[in-house]
Parts: C-alpha cells; sequence; structure tokens
DNA sequence: GCCTAGCTACCTTCCAGTAGGTAGGTGGTC
DNA sequence: GACCACCTACCTACTGGAAGGTAGCTAGGC
C-alpha cells in the first residue's frame, strides 16, 4: 500500500474537480485523459465504468467528510464552535476556489438522472451530515450552547439546506464573500450569547 | 399571435421538464423529439441551436417569474403574507412533482460549465428574485409585518439560499414534506407574531 | 408564389467502452 | 541464476451509438 499507484487517485482528483464544475454529464474521459496525462482508455484499467468511477469517487468524498467532522469532534469541544468551523471549513473552499461546492450538493440536484448506485451514495451523504448536524445541535442545546428554535432535527435540516443554498448563491453571483454574508446570520442566531 | 404555434411552446415545455431533471447536459434533442412527437431535426425549425432553445426557455421562465411576482405584489398586500405565498407556491410544486425545482437554481449550480448566454439569464433571475425578496423584507419592516434581524439585503440573500437549499433537500430525501419542515421555520421567524 | 412546419437522409464529432498487445516488474521453482 | 508464469499499467486501434447540426425535399395554407 503506502502512497501506491497516485494514476488512480490523480483520476479521482480530477474527476471531482469537473463534476464540482458541471456535474455528472458535464465531463468526459476525455477530460480527464487530458488532465491525468493518460490515454482514455487507459482510465478504464482503474475503473471499470464511469459509474464506477464516479461512485468510488462519492465513496471517497464521503470518507473525506466523515473523517473530517469526526476531526471536529475530537478538536472541538464546544457545539457551537463546531458548527463555526464547520461553515469555515466551506468558506474556505470557495474562497480559495479549489473545490467550491459540495460534490454531493451538486449531484444530489441531479438525482433524478443519476445512476442508481451513485444516487443511493448521494443520498446518504445528505442522511449522515444532517444526522450529525442535528447530534451537534441536540448537545449543544442540552449544554446551554444553543439556542435552538424547534426540534435539533429540524434545525439540523434548516442549517444544511441553508448552506447549501449559500454555495448556490455564491456560484450564482460569482462572489464568495455572500457564502459568509448568508452563514454569519444563521450562526449568529444559533449562538446563545446573541 | 394568439395562440400560435403550439410546437414550440411544446418544446420549451419538454426542454424545461428535462432540465428540470438533469440539467443542460442531461437531455438531448432526441428525448425532445420523443415526447413531443416530432422528429429531430424539426426542432432545428424552432431553435437555432440548443443554446438558443436553453436561452429563450429561461428567458421566458424568468418572465413567468416577474409576472408571478408582479401577481402576488397585486394580488396580496402583506410582506409576510407575500413570503408565504412565494413558499405556498414552491411547496405545492414540489408536492405535485411537476416541476419540483427552479430551472434557474438547477442551472446555476452547473454554471462554470454553461454557454454564457444561457449563465447571464440564470444570474440576472438571481439578482431580481433577490432584490424584489428584499424590497419585501424591506417593507415589512417598515410596516412593522416582518422581523428583520439583518439588513433587508441579508435577510432577503438568506432566504432565498434557504429555499433553493430546502429544494436540493426535499430531493436527495425524496420526500416533498422536508421542504416544509426547512421553510416554516424560515416564516416563523420573520413574522413578527412568533 | 411564397411561407410554415414538418420530413428523410446525412455529416461530423464525441461518447463510453472493447480488443488485443507490450513493457517492465515480481515471485516461484528447478 | 535461468527460466517461467503471472501481474500491473499502460498503449494503439477500433466499435456502436448518440450527440448537435445541415441539406434539401414536400405538403399544405394564405
Amino acid at each position: 500500500m503506502s502512497n501506491a499507484s497516485s494514476t488512480a487517485d490523480d483520476i479521482l482528483a480530477c474527476a471531482r474537480s469537473l463534476i464540482i464544475a458541471g456535474g455528472y454529464n458535464g465531463f468526459s474521459y476525455a477530460d480527464i485523459a487530458d488532465v491525468v496525462g493518460i490515454r482514455k482508455p487507459s482510465i478504464h484499467h482503474h475503473f471499470a465504468s464511469k459509474v464506477d468511477l464516479v461512485r468510488t469517487l462519492v465513496a471517497r468524498y464521503r470518507e473525506e467528510a466523515q473523517a473530517g467532522l469526526a476531526a471536529l469532534e475530537r478538536n472541538v469541544a464546544d457545539p457551537a464552535e463546531q458548527l463555526k468551523s464547520y461553515i469555515a471549513y466551506w468558506e474556505a473552499c470557495i474562497k480559495d476556489a479549489t473545490a467550491p461546492f459540495c460534490v454531493c450538493a451538486l449531484l444530489a440536484s441531479e438525482l433524478p438522472i443519476l445512476p442508481e448506485e451513485v444516487a443511493l451514495e448521494v443520498r446518504a451523504h445528505f442522511r449522515s451530515v444532517s444526522s450529525w448536524l442535528a447530534s451537534v445541535m441536540e448537545r449543544g442545546r442540552r449544554q446551554g450552547r444553543l439556542h435552538l428554535s424547534g426540534t435539533a432535527r429540524t434545525e439540523a435540516e434548516g442549517f444544511l439546506a441553508t448552506v447549501h443554498g449559500a454555495m448556490l448563491s455564491a456560484r450564482a453571483y460569482g462572489d464568495p464573500k455572500i457564502f459568509g454574508t448568508i452563514t454569519r446570520p444563521l450562526l449568529d442566531r444559533l449562538s446563545t450569547r446573541h
């Protein structure tokens, strides 16, 4: 194992950024081949089909996301600070434009035409992020660190939706700052010291 | 004029629902031809190119949206009720599944790979809806009918983002009810009688 | 006689995917 | 250590089909 065959990783990384730009039908094997510096059919050596490639890509994205949230749980004690860090992460992604959109949020918008195997992964991502958010909300309320208007679940869904919408607005306006403009009041409203 | 040539309208309507399902690259002329009951090249008689078709489609969508908002201004006096009606409109769209997503919100997610002519229309839609929302927020505050935490502009952007995110969540969970679950607290928070 | 709204037939380009080959490396066995 | 079997990671050449689009025809209406 170790840092073995980086080509497969390069293909995944390239496909990820192409999906972030234009979704499942927004890129081709030829696009990847050009960037990675490999011939088109060689991609099939690493991933049997496009569905296989994207399913793997989303599965890995989900692993990274889970790992990121787990790290947040370990390193940040306060629920309010956890939400702030989550927002700050995306704010940084959008600002430096490396990955200015959640892969699963983008794919979710195309769900009706997505291959079922990919769709399953995308739906699972929404469930796991929203249930993490709900657990943060619940803990924040118990500890008196977050002020919830409704149930933890409702607050979590509203939070996630606003973050996704803020990504979309940042893209639509071509202005990274709008993400912060939208999410800051969201955090303010939840934090107890208002 | 009058109810002339419905074929062009049929093509636009069909393309619209296909775009709502999977975005700009999620449909082809062949798909439209199948549904409309026409041969593929006949579409070119009505729309010179795919870009032309989609640009026309989005322009018409924008006109309808503007007309809808104007009707809301005419028929509903109270700003809080205007927001409620706006939400109710989308809730109905999502529930009966005829057009469960905003055309421009979906296209906005693919902005980086959209033809420039289409991208311009999409960006314009965001600006006009958000400026309408801002004017409703401002009026609501002046009339003491809406309780804003920040500026009218900020509230409008947050409102729009949450609505878009709620559409996405409804799609991701395959559950129309989640749209209401997310947007109801949004309205409650803004309405003065909380 | 011209316009409208279709049609068939065709073009080029691109798409994901396949077939079959090669160069270089690894491990096993006599 | 020579030979062999097998593997990985690519390659070239190609296929069938779908993409958007073009050329040129025809039937019917004002």
